[in-house]
DNA sequence: CAGAATCCTAAATGATACTG
DNA sequence: CAGTATCATTTAGGATTCTG
């Protein structure tokens, strides 16, 4: 459905034609505190409703955790289904760009674990 | 010299035993808006002046570089040398744990193109 | 259950000017 | 050349309370 991606539609719009823009695209998706857990934790436990993501991750308020998961809508990495049951649950999935981010992901882990462990 | 790194020498100190604590710990790292892009053009150019990495970036203050570099090389990814000539240079280059970090920066640059792409 | 609304603080970034 | 010093602005993140 969606064609070329605009500039617009990558935060960092103020990155045009570097030869590393593709890094601080990626870079704005995942560079928060928590962005990078959620999908983390999308990717190894598949899709999640609110409650248990937030109680998977714990040190994490309802209200950032919302916003982390609006903003990753947003740059269509997570999907967002409403299953209508009583009460209403809402179930996060990584979308084909979400489950794209595992190698990157990955690749972060490996690093931060080695380094942590010098 | 430095043995066993402690949680305190990475900036997620706040994350001690969740499985997703070296990703945290490197996003903590890369995740600001010049940090990967300085470690992209070391990787890709080589050791460079302050000069020659502000003029290859652009849009960059000499402030901001220079917090930049100084938060890398706190954490040990880059190393600074003063090369004593007249006029003084200093020259920047990556650590080992600089170079480490080359697959995920290569991962992270990859899925944001393709992402830019779609 | 799954959040939205408010308020607040610290940190990140930037513009500009100046210095050894 | 390689920064530092100020100042201003914006944003991220968090605590708390409230709601459909």
């Amino acid at each position: 459905m969606s064609e070329t991606r605009s500039d617009a539609d990558c935060a960092a719009s103020w990155c045009t034609d570097d030869p590393w823009c593709g890094l601080t695209c990626a870079v704005d998706v995942l560079g928060h505190k928590w962005h990078p857990v959620v999908v983390h934790r999308l990717l190894a436990r598949g899709p999640l409703g609110f409650g248990d993501l937030a109680d998977d991750i714990g040190a994490v308020t309802n209200k950032v955790l919302s916003e982390t998961l609006a903003d990753l809508e947003a740059a269509g990495v997570v999907d967002r289904t409403v299953v209508d049951d009583r009460p209403v649950r809402v179930e996060y999935s990584l979308t084909d760009d979400g489950e794209a981010l595992a190698p990157a992901i990955e690749a972060l882990q490996d690093w931060g674990e080695r380094y942590l462990d010098d």
